[in-house]
DNA sequence: GTACTAACTGACTGATCAGTCAGTATTGCA
DNA sequence: TGCAATACTGACTGATCAGTCAGTTAGTAC
């Protein structure tokens, strides 16, 4: 149980430190060092650095979708709409709860390398595919019940994941405390997409 | 008027690689070769690279204060509501012909340098209180005129920010083709502001 | 025990980069 | 023209870092 312990604790560390500094500023010495064993040990159960990145990405992929799926699986909602918001007061949770998976996803080398590395690409391509079919769901299932208006689901489906993202980011940054926005987002969403009677 | 271009000229490409590769990943090197000067150059008209990321940054507020302070002297508005839809718009058209300009401010490094250089901190606020000033004013003046409903002027700007900051994002990472998304944005905005009747 | 494999390591390498410095070219002015 | 300041440069340095490699340790099967 040592042996793989040594790998999970490579791959916690580096999403860390991926995360916080970006792949750049991260050396594998640091990531090492954090993780307790000598440097070469790393391109022992990895490649290289990027290798290990793309790794550190498919975990948070997995972790992700999984996240999400776990949550639909438990709640239930009254209608579309609620559904929606449901997903949106989730999607902040999680950004609050996993920093290191949402700061990952922000990072600009994430995006540079998935133009040249096609694992890279599939991963964050199934990521974004996951929240966006969420919400887009929701609005389709609001217009059969009534709840959300006539509206395209997929254009205000990623509407409504740039701004939960842009409120992330702006927490993220510091540049507001952000979190005190959280009810004006879900109150915001519901006059985007609310069936009007 | 050739030492001044050459000051100049190692700000422009500094501006671009900056925004486009990042600080770490930009080398003084590369800079000056683009600049068509030797590498020592550089450091004779900025002491370190944190100091030359510092100037850039600078011209980079100086055009964006400069760009939104002309665009308002020029364009009158019949409501607030109009006010913050124009404001929105014109935020869309920079950010696609000054792309350099949005790249910059989203850099993980910008935000970071923010947190420890004084000067770095005062450029980013001015440029964010620049940005939601705007917005604010043009709601404060639609619920005098009766054309935004009674919401929080301050917070709402704020979502409103993050709507279009979280659409540019998506945008410049070609996650989606987000630019069939502007109508669509300013319907979203529309709706979460005006008054009802 | 022995033999074999998987996990791990320390010491090294070649490349890159920010920043220095001693000196050269260019400019503006008397 | 000469002189001083300003602008610019080539050659260098010390530090850092990804990746290599020859070798050691730990685990497992017989």
């Amino acid at each position: 149980m040592q042996k793989q312990s040594k790998k999970q604790e490579i791959l916690d560390k580096a999403t860390l430190l991926f995360a916080t500094k970006g792949f750049t500023n991260t050396s594998m010495t640091e990531v090492a060092s954090l993780a307790d064993i000598a440097g070469a040990t790393i391109f022992y159960h990895f490649k290289t650095k990027e290798d290990l990145f793309v790794s550190v990405l498919e975990r948070v992929k997995n972790g992700l979708v999984e996240a999400f799926s776990l949550y639909f699986q438990e709640e239930h909602f009254n209608s579309g709409l609620e559904m929606l918001l449901g997903a949106v007061a989730y999607h902040l949770h999680l950004a609050e709860s996993k920093k290191e998976w949402f700061l990952l996803l922000r990072r600009h080398y994430t995006h540079e390398l998935a133009v040249v590395n096609p694992v890279c690409r599939r991963y964050l391509e199934d990521i974004y595919t996951c929240l966006v079919d969420i919400f887009e769901k929701a609005l389709s299932r609001g217009q059969e019940d009534g709840s959300v208006g006539a509206i395209s689901a997929k254009k205000n489906a990623l509407i409504v994941l740039a701004m939960v993202d842009g409120i992330i980011q702006m927490e993220s940054n510091k540049l507001y405390n952000a979190g005190t926005l959280y009810s004006e987002l879900l109150v915001a969403c519901r006059k985007i997409v609310e069936n009007k009677p």
